[in-house]
DNA sequence: GTCTATACAGTGATAGAC
DNA sequence: GTCTATCACTGTATAGAC
């Protein structure tokens, strides 16, 4: 049976980019069906539960990016190699500054009460696993899970600082900063 | 003669609370006259302009506020008492983690590009202001404007974490490692 | 599965009485 | 200055043809 030409998933790279420019109440569906280039019809095909149902589905995409390309690497692999390696990942993902954080976007408006299970686990299974990671590369117990929050939240004001200038660059040198201190373990 | 009861600026602090809580798309007239009793007549005969004129109203307060509680005392006052000072006033600004900024909130979505001048402007102003004063204590001139970026972000990055977890115990955590990190100047 | 047509609540905004 | 009534329009969502 040949494959179908649009599936699910193939659309979600396009819905995350216009809740992500946009935030959820700016997501139009207009905007949706014209980034998506799918009409009304297969939208609620594919999502029946409309606007919710595709904003859960990006969230969830994301949340399944970051747990193979962050997440399990900061686990299993040596913290030496991991450690940068996270910064590489998360330097692409966010495009070096030309991009923003979904997650931190809906988190920062009543948007985050909506899906506030996801936010809530992705920030702190972030910081989590990078404290861990953290501990194995020689920081102490407790300075190591304030570090990891000093890195996760210094990247979100990292992407804040980028877009509000309107300047990658800022993003990229706090990823600098940040990966150095990381590293004087 | 007697003073109005209502005035344009009595109403802008409720207004600044329902562009912070909601963004400015989620900022309904419906939950704008709830927030400040006016019904939209009233509105409209304060902001001529509609909703782009009362976010623009909320920026150029929060703008003022910050001009005369940070800007100036970072540049006129002994910087050895104003840094300290400002991370007094951002403690309460933000109320110890249980607000979000506005600036940021609009900075992350397209909302940016309609007041880019006001949001560049706000952050810019921080820094270069917060550079300038951590230099007067006693930090190199090219560290000295890495840092202040770094703090400025770095709070921008507490108030995401802090509202991602419902914990604002995390934003008073970042202002406590960003303080003592100016102080070792 | 994808489209067009449509329902209908909610949007920002305006007009006019008081 | 504040209200109510109302505007034109866009919002999400649904129904049904193909």
């Amino acid at each position: 049976m040949p494959r179908q030409i649009a599936e699910r998933d193939d659309v979600i790279p396009a819905l995350a980019e216009v809740f992500r420019t946009h935030g959820y109440d700016g997501a139009s569906l207009a905007l949706i069906t014209q980034a998506t280039g799918l009409g009304k019809g297969s939208l609620y095909h594919f999502f029946p539960g409309g606007k919710e149902e595709m904003a859960a589905a990006v969230l969830a995409q994301i949340e399944g990016w970051f747990a193979t390309k962050v997440f399990e690497p900061l686990r299993e692999s040596d913290p030496t190699r991991a450690i940068p390696a996270m910064f590489d990942a998360v330097d692409a993902y966010f495009h070096s500054g030309g991009r923003v954080c979904l997650v931190g976007v809906f988190a920062l408006s009543d948007t985050r009460d909506r899906y506030f299970t996801e936010v809530r686990r992705y920030f702190a299974t972030w910081i989590e696993t990078l404290a861990s990671a953290l501990e194995k590369h020689g920081h102490e117990h407790p300075a190591a899970r304030d570090l990891a929050e000093e890195i996760v939240g210094g990247i979100q004001g990292g992407l804040v600082l980028a877009r509000a200038a309107d300047q990658p660059q800022l993003f990229t040198r706090t990823l600098t900063r940040l990966r150095s201190r990381a590293e004087s373990g």
